[in-house]
DNA sequence: CTTGACCATCGCAAAGATACGATATACGAT
DNA sequence: ATCGTATATCGTATCTTTGCGATGGTCAAG
C-alpha cells in the first residue's frame, strides 16, 4: 500500500510534521498572523485580507482547524475563528525541543 | 493561472512556509535528527535507519537540500550529507520570531 | 416569506508529493 | 577491462494539495 509509510515513524515526529505541514503555505501563516492581531476574526475579514477566493480561504481555515492550531465557532450567521493558543504553544515547544536536539 | 497564488504573499512568509514544508514529513525530520547525531553521514547509513527504499530516501535528501537545510558533497563514490547549520539557525530564528509576533 | 449576507461544502481540474523499481553513473577493487 | 558497491535520477502509479465556481444552508432584515 502506497503512502502508509508515514505511520512507520515515531508518534512525536508525525505530530511535528503535521504541524509543520499546517504552516507550509503562506496563506495559513498569514491567517495566523491576522488572527493574532485581531484576537478573533470572522471569515469575511480574512477573505478581504487575502488574495484568495472565499472557498479557498475556508479550506485553509479547515486545514488549520484540523491541525488544531485554530478554533472556530459558528455564532449566528457568522463564523468566528481564533487561535488555539494551547496547541500553538505545544507546537513551538516541540519545535524548539527539536532545535535543541539538533544542537546537542 | 492556478497555483501562482503563493507568490502573492510576503517574501518572508513564503520562506517560512518553504522551510516548514521541508519539515512536513516525518522522514525528513528523522533525517535531520540522524545527521545531527552523526554529525555527517552517508546516504547508505540513512537508508538503513529509515523504513524507506533507497530511491525514496534520496528524494527526501534532495528536498532538504533544495530547502537549504542540509548540504551534500560527493566524496569519491559516496555522498556525505551534513546539516546546513546556518540556514537551520535562520529557520529557528524566523519561526521563533513568528511565535513572538503571535503572542504580542 | 422572501431577500440578501455569510459561510461551508461539493465537484472539478491542475499541479505537487510520495513511494517504488529499474536504470544510469561513478568509482574502488580485482 | 570487469565487477560490485553506492547514489542519483527516470518513469510510473497513486494520493494529496491548491484553487475556483457553483450550490446549499442558516440567519437577520425587510
Amino acid at each position: 500500500m502506497v503512502l502508509a509509510k508515514k505511520e512507520d515513524f515515531p508518534e512525536k515526529d508525525i505530530k511535528l510534521a503535521d504541524w509543520c505541514k499546517a504552516l507550509s503555505h503562506p496563506a495559513r501563516i498569514t491567517i495566523l498572523r491576522l488572527l493574532a492581531s485581531k484576537n478573533e476574526c470572522m471569515c469575511g475579514e480574512l477573505v478581504l485580507d487575502l488574495p484568495l477566493a472565499q472557498s479557498t480561504v475556508s479550506q485553509h481555515l479547515k486545514a488549520l482547524k484540523a491541525a488544531g492550531l485554530i478554533q472556530g465557532e459558528i455564532e449566528g450567521m457568522k463564523s468566528k475563528y481564533c487561535m488555539n493558543k494551547k496547541n500553538i504553544d505545544k507546537f513551538f515547544k516541540l519545535i524548539n525541543q527539536f532545535n535543541y536536539h539538533l544542537n546537542d
